[in-house]
DNA sequence: CGCACCACAATTTTT
DNA sequence: TTGTGGTGCG
């Protein structure tokens, strides 16, 4: 009876009914992306469409159920017993259903951010519990970092290999410009480090990208070139790899190394690559070589969201993956969770003007909800104070903070909202401005750690040799780089031998001090844990002494970052299991501001719209919706950058659950000029059925100047302690710990410390505001530990504040 | 050798 | 307007 045909039929029927039931919760179509699991497959999923779900349903799919929902075999033990329990989805039955269930660790899941992998971590953990801590949810980078940890050997690295960071990148290119007497207006280190980052992706190297060049004989093209090699060449002998380093050179260790290869390939029989939209070719050559055994590779993306193509991401690897993997299969999910019907609408609207697209339209049955709001306003400051009492009156009708995002296009644009929020007293977090680690003063000791890793790091010990002072000069530094550059070592040899070289001997002693210094801590980082070298660099160096004995009141906070950054160690510790120095070191530099994002403090959260992509809001404003910056100068006149900027809009937008607003000035100042720009064209594409318009004219304008007097003073009214430190979000690591994240996540422009005393307002009692001058308190609402106040202010108007953060900003008189 | 002052330029940036 | 990098002086 067996082998019977129509029985076999019949049981993989059952068994997959049996499946189905199991992801009942699902739509049709994300069922459908759940279950196939054999083969290539591309998920275009639309914003909001739950592709996280389907994902992590996926991997749940094929760690209990292997490949039985997507395959005819059947076992040879089959008997209508068993297709009877799988009928009757009786509780035994799972045995049933499986075929090669999946081994966790041989799952790869590619997302393109920490946070979005811890993300998909911690919800796989709460879906299958302990077995998905050994699945490999991690960005590309991290991936790499990984394999070539193993074997980076075969390319000449060792596996200690340090990783450098974009200013890192950027601080040696400018190193090598002025020892090639270049001019950097000629050769911007911007321009040629994405020239470098193009060729790595093609990938051409150094020598083949001189050769082509000379072929040309393109004089600018062959400096570059030579620029290139010596960019290589150093970092190659410093031991360290920059972002697309760990991408290419994974993949050439993989390409020229048949058993690494073949040791990879077969143990990921799976392959998810979340974002494909935003993969370069190099990623698309990794997963290519990876999934090249099984196949089983799974893309999920929207081409309508890629916004990062000025990175070198190619929309192309999406656009063609259909006829790479001629057996592909293409699922599209299009119903939208998310956000209600005047939203989707407008997102659909705007985004169909483009031409290069798959084509997709997005649909919900949330009903339509409240219509968009486009407000003119006369300048960025009303911009930012309308904004905050619109913020302000949500609040008051009980809406939490962090319910509302403000979007922008640029980072500049943040500080007129930064200093009206601040004004009345609405906490928020910015996002993407200085990142913690770019910190100098963070940058200095993680250039000591460093050097004590690896000594021939000659780009981080050039930042650290005489600072804090110790008496090595330009001239002697020079000296000794040239020393190393005849005798082709590093310059950390030069120096710990200084004694030897007639030219050094004036500054030797200090030279072999310091070097001294550097191998004794060498030797403690081989015998002592991390936080402890942290703590013996600081006393041994004199670091933090120097910031603590110093005038300058910013080495307060200066010092308070250094004292962050241990936490920041003790955080990583904590939370693995075998924490190596080298290892901290590599996990910063692949680490963002945006990992730091803290959903559970609540706040207003002030971002780009690039740095909102993947992230949801009830509400969002979006500001600065004029031409000349959204769509920005660039991109005028530029159809393909015109498209980029489109998609851009459509993510903006897409981020919205319920309400959506949209400001523009009818004059803006930036960069210390006033323009007046035409509304954005973007909202003349939105349908006028989906968007109402409002005009706050200029009815408060005159409040708005008084109160820009105030807004350029950047400090303004601050006691003690940084400002900036409030503004910003940073943290250690975070693998998601929704709550009790260690102390070292700072809640930004937190509402004031209940042990700060708060100005005992009484109703009807006169205050002065620093910005809005004197005032009468009119309204007092309770909310929490805190209070909304409505304040009458003479020639102002009243004003909404919160009583807790604006208390710095209020007095009583 | 360190600090102060002035010119200059300034999308976006998952790693 | 803001931040940064280069130069010149004490």
């Amino acid at each position: 009876m067996k082998n019977d045909t129509d029985f076999q039929i019949e049981y993989a029927a059952a068994r997959r009914a049996y499946i189905e039931k199991e992801f009942r919760n699902l739509n049709e179509m994300q069922r459908k992306a759940v279950l196939a699991t054999e083969g290539p497959l591309l998920i275009l999923a639309g914003a909001g469409s739950g592709k996280t779900t389907v994902l992590i349903n996926r991997i749940a799919n094929l760690l209990r159920f292997g490949s039985a929902s997507d395959s005819d075999w059947i076992p040879d033990n089959a008997d209508e017993t068993m297709l009877q329990a799988l009928r009757e989805n009786s509780l035994d039955a799972l045995p049933f259903a499986q075929v090669q269930p999946v081994e966790p660790w041989r799952i790869l899941a590619i997302t393109f951010t920490n946070k979005a992998a811890d993300e998909l971590k911690f919800r796989l953990t709460q879906m299958l519990g302990e077995k998905a801590a050994d699945i490999w949810a991690c960005t590309f980078h991290s991936a790499c970092v990984r394999m070539l940890r193993r074997n980076a050997d075969i390319l000449g690295y060792s596996d200690d290999f340090t990783i450098y960071d974009t200013s890192d990148c950027q601080s040696l290119l400018k190193r090598i410009l002025k020892d090639f007497d270049l001019d950097d207006k000629i050769y911007p280190p911007r321009s040629v480090l994405s020239a470098i980052s193009k060729a790595k992706d093609i990938p051409v190297s150094a020598e083949e990208y001189l050769q082509e060049a000379r072929k040309f004989g393109d004089a600018r093209r062959i400096r570059i070139g030579e620029i290139y090699q010596e960019y290589t060449r150093r970092m190659f002998a410093a031991n360290a790899m920059d972002f697309d380093d760990l991408l290419l050179n994974a993949v050439r260790m993989l390409q020229q190394n048949e058993e690494i290869l073949s040791f990879w390939q077969r143990r990921f029989r799976y392959i998810m690559i979340d974002e494909y939209q935003d993969t370069n070719h190099l990623q698309f050559l990794l997963a290519s070589l990876l999934a090249d055994k099984h196949h089983n590779i799974c893309v999920v993306g929207d081409d309508d969201q890629s916004i990062y193509r000025f990175r070198g991401a190619t929309i192309e690897n999406i656009l063609s993956f259909e006829e790479r993997n001629r057996n592909c299969r293409t699922i599209r999910l299009e119903q939208n969770y998310r956000s209600t019907e005047h939203i989707l609408s407008a997102a659909n609207s705007v985004i169909r003007n483009n031409t290069e697209r798959k084509g997709k339209e997005l649909w919900t049955k949330a009903g339509a909800g409240d219509p968009i709001v486009n407000y003119t306003v006369s300048d960025e400051n009303e911009e930012a104070n309308t904004v905050a009492s619109l913020l302000l009156a949500d609040y008051s009708s009980g809406v939490p903070w962090r319910d509302h995002a403000v979007l922008y296009r640029m980072n500049a644009q943040s500080s007129q909202l930064e200093f009206a929020l601040k004004r009345v007293g609405i906490p928020y977090q910015v996002f993407g401005s200085t990142r913690f680690f770019d910190r100098a003063e963070v940058k200095d000791v993680l250039s000591y750690l460093s050097v004590i890793v690896s000594p021939s790091d000659d780009l981080r010990l050039l930042r650290i040799i005489n600072n804090p002072p110790r008496g090595i000069g330009e001239k002697s530094i020079e000296t000794a780089r040239a020393i190393a550059m005849e005798e082709n070592c590093s310059l950390y040899d030069v120096i710990s031998r200084a004694d030897r070289y007639p030219s050094l001997s004036r500054p030797s002693l200090r030279m072999r001090e310091f070097a001294n210094m550097l191998r004794d801590l060498h030797q403690f980082a081989s015998e002592n844990p991390s936080d402890a070298v942290f703590d013996e660099v600081i006393k041994k160096t004199g670091y933090l002494d120097m910031l603590q004995n110093s005038n300058d009141e910013k080495d307060v906070s200066r010092a308070e970052n250094v004292m962050e950054l241990k936490s920041s160690i003790l955080g990583y510790k904590k939370e693995n299991e075998d924490p190596s120095l080298s290892g901290y070191l590599a996990n910063i530099a692949l680490y963002t501001d945006l990992d730091a994002f803290d959903r559970d403090s609540d706040c207003v959260v002030m971002m780009t719209m690039h740095s909102a992509k993947g992230l949801e809001f009830p509400s969002v404003y979006v500001v600065g919706m004029e031409e000349g910056i959204f769509p920005g100068t660039r991109a005028i006149g530029e159809q393909e950058e015109m498209e980029e900027e489109r998609r851009l809009c459509y993510v903006a937008i897409t981020r919205a659950k319920k309400h959506l607003c949209f400001f523009h000035a009818r004059q803006r100042m930036l960069f210390g000029h006033t323009t007046a720009n035409m509304p954005s064209r973007f909202l003349d594409e939105i349908p006028a059925l989906d968007m109402i318009q409002k005009d706050i004219g200029s009815r408060n304008s005159r409040y708005s100047e008084y109160g820009s007097k105030y807004d350029q003073a950047p400090s303004y009214g601050y006691k003690g302690g940084s400002e900036k430190s409030f503004s910003h979000s940073y943290s250690g690591f975070r693998t998601d710990r929704p709550a009790g994240s260690p102390s070292f996540i700072r809640k930004p422009n937190s509402p004031v410390k209940s042990s700060d005393p708060l100005p005992e307002l009484s109703l009807g009692g006169s205050v002065r505001h620093k910005t809005f001058g004197e005032g009468v308190v009119v309204k007092m609402t309770p909310m929490g530990n805190d209070c909304l106040l409505d304040i009458h202010f003479s020639g102002v108007g009243t004003k909404k504040l919160m009583l807790r953060a604006a208390s710095r900003f209020l007095e009583k008189i």
